[in-house]
DNA sequence: CGTCTTTGACCGGCGC
DNA sequence: GCGCCGGTCAAAGACG
């Protein structure tokens, strides 16, 4: 059950985000998954399958908010995307769906929200993916050696979430789920590229 | 002092 | 109905 080592099915597509391949890696790989979805996945031949050669990146939509911040590089060591682009059913443990609470009254509402998740190999369990996200929680998940951390965006009107853990099999690999749309630009983004926009302006003058 | 992390408690969904 | 489990809240503490 390690889809890192085993055969290379087709390579999924989503609108408006092609991860770039990490150095040293020539592809992507399907999505990993617990034992559960990939049940479910078995069950269902795999609605994420899109087949095709591997994605290019589209360099248009970096500049746009797009869904779940992921509009820019991805930092070194991004392994491989799963997810479903616009539907909540991906849950990266098979929990069962996305659920929004909140205590007291009216505390339990279930959302479809668009979710994503990536496996990277990294010593850091937190990427760098140019938002600010305040950790609120973090709980032990049965099959897992690892604790799941959960952040959200500390943008005061966004509500995107992702879930941080590393794979118990793999202690190398961390499993990041993103899940929403940020609906502000990625201020690091914007900083880091600004220069060569600039610069690109100034060009295009002539 | 403001921001962020930690952590135990709480809540709702789901399977049996 | 009950217990398990994942997800969230919120108080307390750490940190710059």
């Amino acid at each position: 059950m390690e889809p890192l080592d085993g055969d290379a099915p087709p390579v999924p597509q989503f609108p408006c985000f092609s991860p770039p391949l990490a150095p040293g890696l020539s592809q992507y790989y399907p999505p990993a998954l617990s034992n559960l979805q990939q049940q479910q996945q078995q069950q269902e031949s795999s609605s994420l399958s899109c087949g095709g050669a591997p994605p290019a990146i589209d360099w248009a939509s970096l500049f746009l908010p797009s869904p779940i911040g992921l509009q820019q590089p991805m930092p070194a060591g991004l392994l491989q995307a799963v997810g479903r682009p616009g539907e909540g059913e991906a849950d990266a443990t098979g929990g069962g769906g996305v659920k929004e609470k909140g205590k007291g009254t009216g505390r339990a509402k279930k959302v479809s929200r668009p979710r994503f998740a990536f496996q990277t190999r990294s010593p850091n369990d937190i990427l760098d993916d140019g938002y600010r996200w305040r950790k609120y929680g973090q709980k032990a998940v049965k099959n897992s050696t690892y604790p799941r951390s959960y952040y959200r965006c500390t943008h005061h009107t966004c509500n995107v979430k992702k879930q941080v853990q590393r794979l118990s099999k793999d202690t190398s690999v961390v499993v990041t789920t993103y899940e929403g749309v940020h609906n502000h630009p990625c201020e690091k983004l914007m900083e880091a590229l600004s220069p060569l926009l600039k610069q690109i302006q100034f060009l295009s003058r002539f």
